[in-house]
DNA sequence: CGCCGTCTTGACTCGCCTCAACCTCGGTGG
DNA sequence: CCACCGAGGTTGAGGCGAGTCAAGACGGCG
């Protein structure tokens, strides 16, 4: 799956990674070629950081496979997982909101590969390529709702509702269909769990073993596989 | 402060209202003009909704006096408050994110006045005034942020830390000076103060009784006055 | 083999919620 | 003018969810 990105910067990127993305699909070919011959492609190892809190802004990527997790460090030390970025998505787009410094970090999850392009291109694109800004503020939008939901979740739901929804928050965004149910997408630990959602590693723990036991998950280290979906939904409260 | 705003709908609009406020910075007379001819001016009572979740998204709207209250409900029927609006700001802006229902209501606080576009000068707007989107961007930016940090702060503090953060928030937002210290510009309950930070009514009147007996706050019914705001800022856990 | 990252499980503790009773204003109507 | 009522606020008692502390098992990798 990877492989076929290998070595990206030496050959032409094909257009056919493009032309499928929100917003790139009002382009033309030769909006696209133009587009694809500024970027930069990257490759990032699993853990390595694409860019850290604070940082000047000077670039947006779009990710083209891997996944990124978004993270935020409290003074204490303590980090909390903000956001995942699965493939198909631009991130570190803080120029559109007139950000100057990053507002949080971005680590490869696993193997990623992205495009980037220097800050001072998104206002050309912006301003020539019609539905651009359109689509990428209406994955903002849901980027907003998708934070909205989770401050709601956070302020009233108890810690077993709060893992629930974060797995079933997983499964939508990275879930891959296999014989015994659904598995996530890339590789997760407990710890990475209670960094979404708030809770401690031993909770979640606890919580999963639980679940295992009920028939509602199969796990192994660093990988999550949810087998009876409709369970976890009734168990995160979505439903009454 | 209401009264020269009272019965607007009767007079022209005076351009002073709007030169100051970021969006509108780098226009002219003849802009700023036009727009203000094309906005429906709105008054709101304490208590009554602007707009509500789900509805439709037909119009944007700038406050210009008073405090509005965005407001989320839970399916079990509790609500929080994702967000204050403050005298200056543009709200219900879904239309910026390719919204097209209102993810939240908006609640007028106190006495509120406000302007109304239909959506459909948005994208002209956008268009035809140079900065506008910027600066709107921005602003969406700075809000995005909040509401970021609000997710670490559930994440991570005590009822205690969160409460004095909340009401940080509100005194930076709102504070108005007075003798005994800063004040907050707008009627509050504790009942508010809990939908904010996910607590319950009465562990925040445990909370304000505490620091009112040392000092910290002074409080009557609907209102709270910050006289001790770095010990304030101590407790939220922002410096160790 | 030994180390380290991951995961598990038990026992204890405590912060905050729940339940419950009561107080204090401010407004309203008889 | 006072009695009443409801919204807002206070305070205590008790219980439970989830964090903390502690000990250890499992599996992968150098």
């Amino acid at each position: 799956m990877l492989s076929q990105h290998r070595g990206l910067q030496l050959k032409k990127l094909d257009e056919s990674l493009l032309t499928d993305l929100p917003p790139f699909r009002k382009l033309n070919r030769t909006q696209i070629r133009a587009i694809l011959d500024a970027a930069t492609p990257l490759r990032f190892d699993p853990m390595t950081p694409v860019f850290s809190e604070g940082q000047p802004v000077d670039r947006f990527f779009l990710l083209l496979d891997g996944h990124i997790r978004v993270i935020r460090t409290t003074p204490g030390g303590e980090q909390i997982i903000a956001l995942h970025i699965v493939p198909g998505q631009l991130f570190g787009i803080g120029a559109a909101l007139g950000r100057t410094t990053y507002p949080a970090t971005a680590i490869a999850a696993d193997d990623c590969v992205a495009l980037a392009w220097p800050n001072r291109l998104w206002t050309e694109f912006i301003t020539r390529y019609d539905g651009f800004a359109t689509e990428t503020y209406k994955s903002v939008g849901e980027r907003v709702g998708e934070m909205n939901n989770r401050i709601v979740e956070m302020a009233t739901q108890q810690v077993e509702q709060r893992v629930a929804c974060a797995i079933l928050r997983l499964i939508t965004q990275t879930g891959r269909k296999v014989d015994s149910g659904i598995e996530i997408g890339l590789p997760i630990t407990r710890q990475n769990i209670s960094d979404m959602t708030g809770a401690t590693l031993h909770t979640v723990s606890r919580l999963l073993s639980g679940w295992e036991r009920e028939g509602i998950v199969r796990s192994e280290r660093r990988k999550i596989t949810v087998t009876a979906p409709q369970r976890l939904v009734i168990l995160s409260g979505a439903v009454a």
